[in-house]
DNA sequence: TCTGGGGTCCTATGCCTT
DNA sequence: TCTGAAGGCATAGGACCC
C-alpha cells in the first residue's frame, strides 16, 4: 500500500506557525516579485481566490477582506519541510519526498496493521512537532493514493483528513466522483481533449480502450490508466536522481528594450546557474538561453526566442557560462521588442569530480581555482560581492518581496522572542 | 504599471552512419 | 557508386508536476 501524505495550504499554514494570529483569517502567499498567488487559506479559497490570481487584480479584494498577504520566503518553507519530512521517515523505511510539501510512504510487510489508525499517529505527531497540518490518502496505487489524499482534504470532517482505498467499492466511488481534470497527470490540454468525447470522470476515463489511451496521451497516459485500475506500475522513487538541469529565470520589473541591459541579467542568472553547479559539484557542457516578451500585451509585438549554445568542454566557471549565455542572446536578440523575462539552464550536466575531456580544448585549470576562491570570499563576506565585467555593478534590481515574514527557523538573529 | 520559478518525461523529426 | 533500411543521436516542442 501507498500513502501520499500532502500537507494543507502549506506555504500559508508555514507561516500561521510562528504567527497564531492568522489563524482562521485569510491569508494569501505570493510568488517569486510579489506576482500571484501560490498558496491559499481556506478562507481566502472561500472568498473566491483562484490559483494563481495575480496580486494587482485582487489588491481590492484583499483589502475589503481585511487578507493578509506574504511574500514567499522559501528559506522558512524548506526548513519547515525538512522537519516535516524528517517525521515521516520514522514511520517507514520508504519513502519518497516528492515535492516540498508532499511524500509518499509505502507500506511493506504492514500486514497486520490497522493503517488508517498508523497514519492518524503520524499526523498528530507532524501537527505536534512542527505545527502543520497534513492529510493523507491511502490506496493500493501511487495514483489512487492521489485521490485518495483528495478525499480526505475535500471533506475534513468526514474524513479527519484520512481516507483509506482499500476495496473495488471504494475505488470505483472515488473515480466516479472525480473530475477529470482533477487527476492527477491529467493536465489543461488533456482534459479539454478528453471532455470533447465526452470523458468527464477519471470512471469514464479508465473504461477507455488501451490502444487509445497509447496513441492519444502516450505510455504516460496508459500508465496512469493502470494505476487507476488499481495495477501498481509506478514504484517508489527513493533516492533522488541528480538533477539534469539547473535553471535561473526571472520576469523583469517592467519591460526592458535595451541590448545591454538584457545582457547584464542574462550575464547573472549564468553565474548564478554556475553557483548552483558548483554547490553540487557539477559541470554542464551547454547553456540555454531564452528571451520573450510580454504575453499578456498583446497589442504590443510578440518576440520569443531561444538557442542552445554547445561548450566544447565541462565547466562550472562563472566566466565560460557566462561568456556563452551572452553570446547565445547576441544572436536571438531583436531590436525594438519590450523583453519581459529571460533566463539561462545549464544542460548536460555531469559530477566536477570525474568528467570527459575534449582532446583539442579544454578549461584553463586557472578557472577552478579562481572559482574556489569566489566561493570562500562569498562565503565569507556575502553572495554578489564579487562580480564579473558584465554585471551590474551597483545591483540595481531586486526582486520584489514587500511583505516578507522573518526567518523564524534558519536565521539566528530573526529567530522569534517570548517576552 | 503590476500576471512565478524550477523541474521532468516523452515523442517527432532530421541527420548521420552502417 | 548508388540505394534503402535501420539504429543512434541531437534537438525542439508538447505535456505534465509542484
Amino acid at each position: 500500500m501507498f500513502a501520499l501524505i500532502d500537507c494543507n495550504n502549506f506555504y500559508v499554514s508555514c507561516e500561521r506557525v510562528f504567527n497564531p494570529n492568522l489563524n482562521k483569517k485569510p491569508i494569501v502567499v505570493l510568488s517569486n516579485n510579489d506576482g500571484c498567488a501560490i498558496s491559499r487559506s481556506n478562507e481566502a479559497k472561500k472568498l473566491g481566490i483562484p490559483m494563481g490570481a495575480p496580486a494587482f487584480k485582487y489588491e481590492e479584494l484583499f483589502k475589503k477582506n481585511g487578507v493578509k498577504v506574504f511574500s514567499s520566503n522559501f528559506a522558512l518553507y524548506g526548513d519547515m519541510s525538512s522537519r516535516v519530512m524528517s517525521i515521516l521517515s520514522k514511520f517507514t523505511p520508504n519513502i519518497e519526498i516528492y515535492s516540498i510539501d508532499e511524500a509518499f510512504l509505502k507500506f511493506e510487510g504492514f500486514k497486520n496493521y490497522d493503517l488508517e489508525s498508523y497514519c492518524q499517529n503520524i499526523k498528530d505527531m507532524v501537527f505536534k512537532w512542527t505545527g502543520i497540518p497534513i492529510s493523507i490518502g491511502i490506496a493500493p496505487t501511487k495514483a489512487l493514493a492521489k485521490v485518495s489524499n483528495r478525499i480526505a482534504k475535500k471533506f475534513p470532517y468526514q474524513t479527519k483528513g484520512i481516507y483509506l482505498i482499500n476495496s473495488e467499492e471504494k475505488r470505483i466511488k472515488a473515480l466516479k466522483w472525480l473530475n477529470i481534470g482533477d487527476v492527477w497527470g491529467i493536465g489543461f490540454r488533456h482534459a479539454e481533449r478528453l471532455k470533447n468525447i465526452k470523458i468527464n470522470t477519471a470512471y469514464n476515463f479508465i473504461n477507455l480502450e488501451d490502444g487509445w489511451v497509447r496513441k492519444n496521451m502516450s505510455v504516460v497516459g496508459l500508465r496512469l490508466k493502470k494505476e487507476l485500475e488499481g495495477k501498481s506500475v509506478l514504484d517508489l522513487e527513493e533516492v533522488r536522481s541528480p538533477k539534469k538541469a539547473i535553471a535561473t529565470t526571472r520576469s523583469f520589473e517592467g519591460t526592458i528594450t535595451d541590448y545591454e541591459k538584457i545582457k547584464e541579467r542574462i550575464s547573472t542568472f549564468a553565474i548564478c546557474c554556475a553557483e548552483k553547479l558548483r554547490s553540487q559539484n557539477s559541470n554542464c557542457n551547454s547553456v540555454y538561453v531564452f528571451i520573450r516578451s510580454n504575453k499578456f500585451q498583446k497589442n504590443k509585438p510578440q518576440y520569443r526566442n531561444g538557442i542552445l549554445m554547445t561548450i566544447p568542454f565541462s565547466t562550472n566557471s562563472n566566466m565560460i557560462i557566462s561568456k556563452y549565455a551572452i553570446e547565445g542572446l547576441r544572436k536571438i536578440f531583436r531590436k525594438g521588442i519590450n523583453y519581459k523575462k529571460a533566463g539561462t539552464i545549464v544542460m548536460g550536466l555531469d559530477s566536477s569530480e570525474s568528467y570527459q575531456l575534449n582532446m583539442f580544448e579544454n578549461e584553463d585549470l586557472k578557472h577552478k581555482y579562481l572559482m574556489k576562491t569566489i566561493d570562500f570570499i562569498q562565503k565569507k563576506e556575502g553572495q554578489s560581492k564579487i562580480k564579473l565585467a558584465s554585471q551590474d555593478l551597483r545591483k540595481r534590481w531586486k526582486m520584489k518581496q514587500e511583505k516578507l515574514s522573518p526567518n523564524y527557523t534558519c536565521k539566528l538573529n530573526e529567530i522569534i522572542k517570548v517576552k
